[in-house]
DNA sequence: ATACTTTATTAATTATTTTAAAAAGTATTT
DNA sequence: AAATACTTTTTAAAATAATTAATAAAGTAT
C-alpha cells in the first residue's frame, strides 16, 4: 500500500489520534521503534502541519518530554451510526470532537433496496453542508446490523447492492475511503480504543439495544471470526422455551434479553394490572417506552425494577458461556441499554456465582460504559483511524458530483 | 532475549522444524525478510551444520528452487505428556520422529505432593537413558491437565510447589528450557502446526478423553485467555440434569459427554441387560473399557453405536455455541476419543442442523484428527520449537546432578 | 554539590532492502 | 525443432533505512 516510511508516519498519527497526547519515548516504545527515527518523523509531521508541540509533561525523574498531538482541525472522519430504522451521521475532528451537531435521519433497512443509494445521498449531504474540503476528509466509518464481511465490503443482511460492495459503491460515488462493520463490533472498538476496555487484552462487549450485541476483543484486537460473523451471542440456544426467534430458530438468548423483550414485558405486565408508575407504553414507539421503563427503575419503580433483574439474570447465564469459554478480564455494558447503568450488575452477578467456577469467574471484572447510546458513533470514527496506516487513498475525483461545495 | 540476527536464525528453524522443508523463496515469504538477507543466514546455518540441502523442488514456471531442511539428529526435543494417571515420556528430532520408544510410567496427580519431584525424576532418567547430549536438547514441553498459568510456569490445580514455579524447579534441576502447557491447548497447537488445522486461522479443536477438552486457535495462534483459562468447555452450563459435575456445579457439559461418561452408560445399560457383543466392562479399567466399546461400535454393535450418537449429539450442542460465539472455519475432533472417528460426525452435524443459523454453521467443517492419543506428545514438542526463537536459555549447568552420562 | 534519571540530538555503524543481472527453467511461436 | 518470450530463483553490488553509541540537556534525589 504505503511505502515503509510513510506506513510509519501515518501509525504514529494513529497512535497520536487515541492516544491524543504523547511524547517522543513514547511513541518509540509503542511502535517500537529507535527513538532518533521516532524522532525524525515527528519533525517531519509537525513540518507538515499534522502535528503539533504541546509543551512539556511533568518530569517523571529526568528531562521533561517534549509533548506532541494531532491539530485537531486539519483532518476530520464522518462518522455514520446505523440501526434497522434510524441512522446517525456525524463528522469528528482528529480530538475526537463533533463538528456540529448528530444528524438523524429515517432510513428503513428492512426491504429497502434504495436503502443503499439513500445512504449515499444522505452522506453527500451532509458533508457538503459541513463545508469542509474532501481532502480533509480521512475516511468515513460506517456501522450497521447484519451480518458484515469486512473484507469484502458487503453486508449478507441489509443494504445489498448487484454489483460491487456497499464500500465501492459509496468510495466511488464520494471520493473518500470508506470502511465497514458490524454495530456489536463498532461498539466494542469504542470501548478499547476510547472506553473502558482500554489497555486491556481480553473484553467482552455487551450492547444492549433492541437485540443483545457481543464484540469481542481478544489478545488486544477484535475478534471476526472466519467469515467476520463471530459474537452472535444473541443466538446461542439456551432456552426451552419454544419461542421463536427472528433467525428462525427458537430458545435463542435473544427471545428472553433485550430492550425489547423488557418493554414487552412491560406492555404485558400493565394489561395484567400491574401496579407501576409507568403508563401508556406502546409498542409502536419502542424507544420512548424503553426509555420511560429505564427512568422509572431508576427511580425505584418497582415493577421496573423486576423487568431488568430477569431480562438481566439471563445475560449473566449467556456471560457465564462466555467467560468459561474465554476468560475475558472484563466484561462492558454498553449500547443504549447501559443507560439503567447499575440495574444490570446484581442480577449478572447472581447469575455468574450459580454458573460459574470461582476460579475463573473471580479473574473478570464487570464495568457499565459511560458511552451509551454514543459508543456506535465513536467506534465507527476509530473504524477509520484505526486502518490510517493501510487505508487505501482513492484514485481519482468522485465519479458523481454529489457533493456539491 | 536474543539480538536481532539470532532471533532471524531461531525463526528460520523454527519454520523448517513445522513445514520440514522449504525453499529460500518460501521462507523469505514466511518471514517477511527479503530474500537476500534470507540467503545469507540459510548459507551461516548451513555452516553450522543446522541446516542441509536437499536438493531441488519441482519447477513453478521457473528457475528450480533449492530445498533446505534441518539436520535431524542434531537437535532434539523431550516431549511429556501426563494425564491424571499416566505420564508418557518421548524424545524427537528434528523431523518430528520418536528416537526410542514411548516411555509410560504410572504417576498419579491427585492428592500427591511429590509429583513434581516423581516427574523430575522420570524425565532425568528417561534423558540419561537415551545418551543425548544435554546441550543437544532444546528444551523439554510438558502437558498436563488442570489449570496451566503458562506465563508464570504453574498449574493450579495439580504439581503444586512451596515456591517458585514448575518450569524453574525442572530447569534448575536439568539444566534444560522447558515450557509447560495444558493438555488440551497441545492438542490444538498439534493439530496448528502439524495436523488436521494447519494452515487455518480460526479452529475449535475438541480432545474427547475422560474429560472433553477445547484448544481455540484465533487469528491464527492459540488463545489463552486473561489468565490462561480459556476453553473450558466441558464446564459450560448446558443442561439442567441435576447431575453433580467434579467442579462442584451440576449441569456442565461434562456430566454429558467424555468416554467416561459412555463408559458409565455402557455398564449401566449391561447391568439392565441390553443386547450388546460387550461384556466384562469395569470402571477399574475405564482405559479398556472404552477402548472396547469404540471397538464395537466401528463393528457396527447397536448398543455401542447408539452411546456414541446420544454422547456426540450433546456434544453437537457446545459445538453450535462454539460456531455461534467464534465463526470458526473448522471443528477438529482429536485426542484419544477420535479413534472412534466417524461415529460421531452425523449426531454432531444433527445436532448444529438444530442449533444453528444455517447462514454461519455452513462456513464450518468438522474433520477427525489422524493424531489420535498422539495428539498431545506432537503437542508438547511442537510447544518447544514454537518458542524457539524466544526460548530462554539456562545459564549454568544443572544444579543438581540427576542425569549421569 | 554530587550522583543518578530521563529525554533529545548528532554522528557512526550496522542491518536490510532495492536494484540489477545471471542462471535455470517453462510456454509459445515460427 | 529452434528461437523467443516469459517465470522463478539465486547471487552480487549499490543504496537506503534504522539502530547503536556518544553526548548534551534538563530534571530529581541524596
Amino acid at each position: 500500500m504505503f511505502d515503509k516510511q510513510t506506513r510509519y508516519k501515518r501509525s504514529i498519527v494513529k497512535h497520536l489520534y487515541f492516544a491524543r497526547e504523547l511524547s517522543c519515548a513514547d511513541l518509540s516504545a509503542l511502535t517500537q521503534k529507535s527513538v532518533p527515527l521516532t524522532s525524525r518523523v515527528l519533525n517531519e509531521l509537525i513540518a507538515e502541519g499534522v502535528v503539533i508541540e504541546k509543551g512539556y509533561a511533568l518530569s517523571t525523574g529526568g528531562r521533561r518530554p517534549q509533548v506532541f498531538s494531532l491539530k485537531p482541525d486539519l483532518m476530520y472522519v464522518v462518522s455514520v451510526a446505523m440501526d434497522q430504522l434510524i441512522t446517525r451521521i456525524t463528522l469528528l475532528d482528529m480530538h475526537n470532537n463533533y463538528v456540529g451537531e448528530i444528524e438523524r435521519v429515517e432510513l428503513p433497512l428492512g426491504n429497502n433496496p434504495e436503502a443503499l443509494q439513500q445512504l449515499t445521498h444522505h452522506i453527500a449531504d451532509f458533508i457538503s453542508r459541513t463545508a469542509i474540503p474532501i481532502e480533509n476528509i480521512v475516511g468515513i466509518g460506517i456501522g450497521m446490523p447484519g451480518f458484515v464481511d469486512v473484507i469484502k465490503g458487503v453486508n449478507h443482511s441489509f443494504l445489498k447492492t448487484d454489483q460491487g460492495s456497499i464500500v465501492s459503491y459509496v468510495e466511488s460515488a464520494l471520493g473518500i475511503p470508506v470502511l465497514i462493520d458490524n454495530d456489536s463490533s463498532l461498539v466494542a472498538l469504542a470501548e478499547q480504543k476510547l472506553g473502558a476496555a482500554s489497555d486491556k487484552q481480553n473484553v467482552m462487549v455487551l450492547s444492549i439495544g433492541w437485540g443483545i450485541g457481543l464484540g469481542m476483543i481478544l489478545n488486544g484486537t477484535l475478534f471476526r471470526g472466519h467469515n467476520g460473523f463471530a459474537g452472535e451471542f444473541s443466538h446461542i440456544p439456551l432456552f426451552t422455551n419454544n419461542k421463536l426467534c427472528s433467525c428462525g430458530k427458537s430458545g435463542c438468548l435473544e427471545t428472553e434479553t433485550s430492550l425489547l423483550v423488557v418493554v414487552e414485558k412491560a406492555i404485558r405486565g400493565m394489561q395484567e394490572g400491574k401496579l407501576s408508575m409507568l403508563q401508556g407504553l406502546s409498542l409502536d414507539n419502542v424507544e420512548e417506552a424503553s426509555n420511560a421503563i429505564m427512568e422509572a427503575a431508576l427511580k425505584g419503580d418497582r415493577f421496573a425494577v423486576e423487568l431488568f433483574h430477569e431480562t438481566a439474570y439471563n445475560i449473566g447465564r449467556g456471560v457465564a458461556i462466555l467467560i468459561h469459554l474465554l476468560n475475558p478480564e472484563l466484561i462492558v455494558l454498553s449500547g443504549r441499554g447501559s443507560l439503567a447503568g447499575r440495574l444490570w450488575l446484581a442480577p449478572i452477578q447472581q447469575a455468574l456465582n450459580e454458573h460459574c467456577i470461582p476460579k475463573i469467574a473471580e479473574n473478570t471484572e464487570i464495568e457499565i460504559s459511560s458511552f451509551g447510546y454514543l459508543a456506535e458513533i465513536i467506534g465507527a470514527a476509530a473504524l477509520v483511524m484505526e486502518h490510517y496506516d493501510t487505508i487505501k487513498p482513492i484514485s481519482g475525483k468522485a465519479k458523481s458530483s454529489l457533493i456539491v461545495s
